[in-house]
DNA sequence: CGTCCGCTTGACTCAGATCAAACTTGGTGG
DNA sequence: CCACCAAGTTTGATCTGAGTCAAGCGGACG
């Protein structure tokens, strides 16, 4: 499930809002609300440690939903803030918890969403403690490939795949010309065979 | 919610088994039977890569529940192998969806706890990206401190919050021995403040 | 046509990994 | 109750590979 869908499913009861400035959606301690979506832009959460420093504990991204939690707590436990530029879906969770109460599909796949979620989230975790810059570039592209399949094509840009990996866009590019040198793939472009 | 809440939730439908050795609970690709939990021990998912070496894309410790997809797939997407000496509860899917569907609190709570672990990974994702190790350290610890308090013991050892968060056990005590010298935090044994 | 941004490569540095070893601690069993 | 073993804790020496800073290239887009 996506934003899109996410929208298209509530209908009217989703607002989509543009921010053209730097906008706090929430702060810790306020009730919530709503859920939310990227439609464009970027989302940070954030909390403060004792000492006073932020600490970012996720970024969203154009296509996620952030804040499921919300459908559960009284409370915001981070802020929430969005980047300007950046278009919001905001679901109210009146809303989504009426609808996941009367319709059993629709609880299902939002269910199945978030357990599609985690099995992603321990992978790409796992995937953080693999040190080798090589050795982690396969194992996040053999994760992308299809059943089957030994090509794929990058959703977004190299850079973008770095930082989703844990790397630097230099240390990803030197590996990934270490393994085309090596043979252990080929590409052109954003499209990769292994 | 955890293990032992599920196996009491589901009474005799949930079977909790001991492993004297290591053992393939599921393969890749086998019809999905089963969500796991691990009552004492350790479990692991794997994927192989093209190339064929074994990716491990999950660790499973005590008191966590693991193919949690199993829900909502066909079959399984990686192997799960249980290490020697291990209790694994099994939760047959049939049971949990039929639970799921006739229980509104149980289908709400279980997807709470989902909702909580997305919470979780995130943050822990978020984390690596910490490069310097006493930040890290810090900011692990700030995550665990309940609101509003400043002292919190550890739950498990030192050298297994270590990997947790993505540090050797060397790199850990060093790292706390300058926070200790820096005075940004005091501990004895396993109790923290800071 | 110019600017932005992704891409690519080079040189250098340093923090954390690695290897090694000693010491505690806790639990087990005789 | 003590001997013993396994595992966690702690510190030292060394090394390596990813980060950082720097700079040039090229394509997309207004």
């Amino acid at each position: 499930m996506d934003v899109q869908e996410l929208i298209d499913r509530l209908g009217n009861q989703a607002r989509v809002e543009r921010f053209a400035a730097n906008n706090l959606l929430f702060r810790r301690g306020d009730a919530t609300r709503s859920v939310f979506g990227i439609v464009q832009g970027q989302a940070l959460l954030r909390r403060y440690t004792v000492e006073g420093t932020a600490l970012t504990i996720h970024r969203a991204f154009a296509g996620d939903i952030f804040a499921e939690a919300a459908l559960f707590s009284d409370v915001y436990h981070c802020d929430g803030e969005v980047l300007a530029g950046t278009h919001v879906a905001q679901f109210p969770k009146l809303a989504l918890q009426n609808l996941m109460q009367n319709d059993q599909v629709f609880a299902a796949t939002f269910c199945h969403h978030m357990a599609s979620q985690v099995q992603r989230l321990r992978s790409n975790l796992e995937l953080r403690s693999i040190r080798s810059a090589e050795d982690r570039v396969m194992a996040a592209l053999s994760l992308r490939l299809r059943e089957g399949q030994s090509r794929l094509e990058l959703n977004g840009t190299w850079k973008g795949f770095a930082s989703e990996i844990g790397l630097t866009h230099e240390a990803l590019y030197r590996a990934l010309k270490r393994l085309q040198a090596g043979g252990r793939l080929t590409r052109s472009g954003r499209v990769v065979e292994i």
